[in-house]
DNA sequence: ATATTACATTCCTATATAGGAATATGTCAA
DNA sequence: TTGACATATTCCTATATAGGAATGTAATAT
């Protein structure tokens, strides 16, 4: 209760996308809904483990439940996915920054090397 | 070694980022490299603890650093995010669905309610 | 050489898994 | 009611933190 070693991975998505199943997972219920068995088949896993991880990602909101008879079909929430994606992105610019600054040293050098040959200068 | 509890934090960028600390020091070190004395005062996390988090992110590649005199001067690598930011963006389209569904649900049902007042129907 | 500054690492502890095995629960069919 | 089928939960264990406190280390100034 006092100091919490690791945030649950119940606390909120960016915990739950972690694990590489809860991915696979999600990507696996993307499209359409589908029963636990499918889930297991299809991936491989443990039918306990697959129950589990699907615990964790519908205490997220990660994934959506419907009981159809015996079965429960399960499939992903796409919109709380959200939040991470905006997230990522806050750091698009920097990467795009970052590349534009690599390919104008490389242009440079090219150009200090071959001044008359570059394909991709404005002014020929 | 035989079975791992729980994925190494500085076995990928997923894990590393599902710690909300990290998160806020990579968006500190976004714009701009910063001594750690910095990222202390500014988030006001224990010294200690703010090494050990930039550590866990230097492992996985999410921030660089390069030393000056007694500094050490961090700052994020963007382009370690860019993957987290395209598994993402696979469901895109799916929440796009999911509120276009949404929405004309709704339109349909004011639609029912009051056939001739919609201003956002194309055939009026 | 020594004190100081700026970080990093170690030790310790409580917590939170994730997997495997076994078992429980819920629903439908006959 | 009795099975059978589909999932969920519990128990147990090894592992991996994250925080706090204390200490170690590297670089610089005097």
């Amino acid at each position: 209760m006092a100091s919490m070693a690791r945030a649950a991975t119940t606390s909120d998505a960016f915990n739950a996308v972690a694990e590489p199943r809860r991915r696979a997972i999600l990507r696996f219920l993307a499209d359409r809904e589908r029963p636990v068995g499918e889930i297991v088949a299809a991936l491989k896993l443990e039918q306990p483990s697959v129950s589990k991880h699907l615990k964790v990602l519908h205490e997220v909101g990660l994934v959506r439940m419907r009981r159809q008879g015996r079965c429960k079909l399960y499939r992903t929430e796409a919109a709380a996915l959200r939040p991470l994606h905006e997230w990522t992105g806050q750091f698009e610019r920097f990467w795009r920054q970052q590349l534009s600054r690599v390919k104008e040293r490389a242009e440079a050098k090219m150009e200090a090397l071959n001044p008359t040959t570059n394909p991709n200068k404005e002014n020929l």
